[in-house]
DNA sequence: GCGCGGTGTCGAACCGTTTCGATCGCGGTT
DNA sequence: AACCGCGATCGAAACGGTTCGACACCGCGC
């Protein structure tokens, strides 16, 4: 029923193949005849048949976002790296197709051999994954969210981690704070080995141990009582606690409120720093001292490194680095003590 | 490079039809034939090419998930959705395309015109939605997600959100409120007439005033300060509010942290209801009253409208019946006084 | 022994596009 | 006047599948 390259070639009088060049510009088509085929596209409303092309062209116009919706884990921070893909891919003219099934070696391994993406960008990398063996030998071009421990060849994008949690803990330990805590996402992130909270712990682990500070870490569970439960057994393991870090976005609201139902006031009596989305920072009361999280920019980057590929750019990872923004939630301890390493 | 489906007749001596016809069951094959075939089909790791497929078959296996990631509003509801179609889609053996482009006319247009999605499912509907004209003109099975004030002949799944709204302002009358507030959505929602946002607004007023009592009615913006706010302009035209309705899943946590910080208890001060998915009602302190916003349901219900309609069924919207789940949050008022109608 | 219907398989046409090689018309050289 | 080069256009062959009509083969009843 839709028109085809042949009804607009017939309208307009030309060959089929010059309907071609001109939709496609893969040779050069004299002004007049141009706007004549482009005329009878209009008056057709003619749309060149996306399946049809890609058959020849071996391209479809379509990345494929690899992000796992695993039980109990709608992050925010997930969607705002679906978003700033997607609004990315949109200004390079692409479609994207979501591949969220739950162990997706299948759906990508299928998707990918019927020629329906032209690339793929993976999400929620754990340090081995090994969903990249199977996507390197695709062959196709790839682009990580998150830097794995041997990325196979594949490019990465990510915020250098590492160095988040050295950039919270120092500012705590340059404060004068000798007993800080970190509160961590759910303890099946660190089963899994979630590439981005080993690192972020790792990090803040690292200025630790370097001052010679106790490492107190606890996960918080995604289920009603989970900040209360973890700042209960961090409190039990260090009653002196005077500082926090939190990596944990979906935790955030929770753990501070249930600061003030222990009526622990911020920054006065502990000192709060998170590894967030910016804007997740500045809606908290108070707003936080944080290490923002650039999901958009992140995202956006992904996709142009990506693009880049099919041009035959050699493969390239990029870690961002982080920085740290002053909020209103850190301050001294009650009683300030300056550290040496 | 690949293999063809031409490799797979040669390597197993048959037409090229036959394999065919073994792919698609669209004639019958003899056991013994189609045993050598499907050998052949995994020894040469055979897929069929998608975009060759879909222009004879006049269909994609992809359907169009159109979800409009507006600034401002990465709403957990919104993603619960998108996980919902998508892992229906995916028990279909289907796979979703994402459409984010936020005036998406272009883009849906284009997708459908050129073949790329057999269907289409559109999120976030207002009550007078250009969107649906356009889908309804491209003549593809569609659904919505939210019920719009005229579907021209598309059928919905949504929430009966004036039920819901009844229901939480009923249950605050019956236990003896008399001055019930509710805080909605921030106020581009209803400036756009989002139609889940007006219904339960409707509903609640419709309860409200069949018993006289005030319409007393903010919005909560999406900045630090908005349930603040939105609370402090409350009670300001309204001293001895004692109830709240929230139908706002990205501020409950938020108003309840600022009733706290005003030393408002709940439910002995106040108390409160919300439309929200179950697990944000139960995570917040005290459990709360709520009515259930099955995100998950009305996603898969959506995919099964959609594939329902190939089968040529006659279009069948449906409506779910809202219903009240009692928490730790509403009780009576401090001095109860029972009303009738 | 022969025609019959039904099953399985085959070859060829077709879907809508891209792309290759060839052709055509034209102005400018020699 | 014949020739060359060149840009614009054309026709036909791909691409990787599906589907239609025909045909070969089989056991069956007469």
């Amino acid at each position: 029923m839709p028109a085809t390259i042949r009804d607009v070639a017939t309208h307009a009088g030309v060959a089929l193949s010059t309907v071609s060049y001109v939709l496609t510009g893969n040779r050069p088509v004299s002004a007049a005849t141009r706007q004549r085929v482009e005329q009878s596209i209009a008056e057709l409303k003619f749309r060149p048949h996306a399946g049809a092309r890609s058959i020849r062209a071996s391209r479809t116009g379509v990345i494929g976002l690899v992000v796992p919706f695993r039980a109990g884990t709608s992050s925010r921070v997930r969607m705002d790296f679906v978003a700033a893909v997607a609004e990315a891919a949109n200004r390079r003219h692409l479609d994207v197709l979501l591949l969220t099934a739950e162990s997706g070696h299948a759906q990508i391994e299928r998707v990918v051999a019927s020629a329906m993406v032209d690339g793929l960008i993976v999400m929620d990398v754990d340090l081995h994954d090994d969903r990249i063996a199977l996507v390197a030998e695709l062959g196709k071009p790839a682009v990580l969210i998150g830097m794995p421990d041997q990325s196979a060849g594949l490019p990465y994008v990510d915020l250098d981690f590492v160095a988040a949690g050295r950039l919270c803990a120092r500012h705590l330990v340059d404060l004068g704070h000798e007993r800080i805590g970190l509160l961590g996402c759910s303890s099946t992130f660190y089963e899994r080995e979630v590439a981005f909270v080993h690192r972020s712990r790792a990090g803040v682990f690292e200025i630790l141990r370097s001052y010679g500070l106790p490492e107190l870490f606890e996960t918080v569970e995604p289920v009603p009582t989970g900040a209360d439960d973890a700042l209960r057994a961090l409190f039990g393991r260090e009653p002196e606690l005077t500082a926090l870090v939190v990596h944990n976005d979906m935790a955030i609201g929770a753990v501070l409120e249930s600061l003030m139902r222990s009526f622990r006031e911020v920054p006065r009596d502990l000192s709060v720093v998170a590894i967030c989305p910016e804007d997740l920072a500045s809606q908290q009361r108070p707003e936080l001292t944080f290490v923002a999280l650039p999901a958009a920019v992140l995202g956006a980057r992904a996709v142009e490194l990506l693009v880049a590929q099919d041009g035959g750019t050699p493969v390239e990872c990029e870690l961002f680095e982080p920085a740290l923004h002053l909020g209103a939630s850190t301050g001294p301890p009650r009683r300030a003590v300056r550290r040496q390493p």
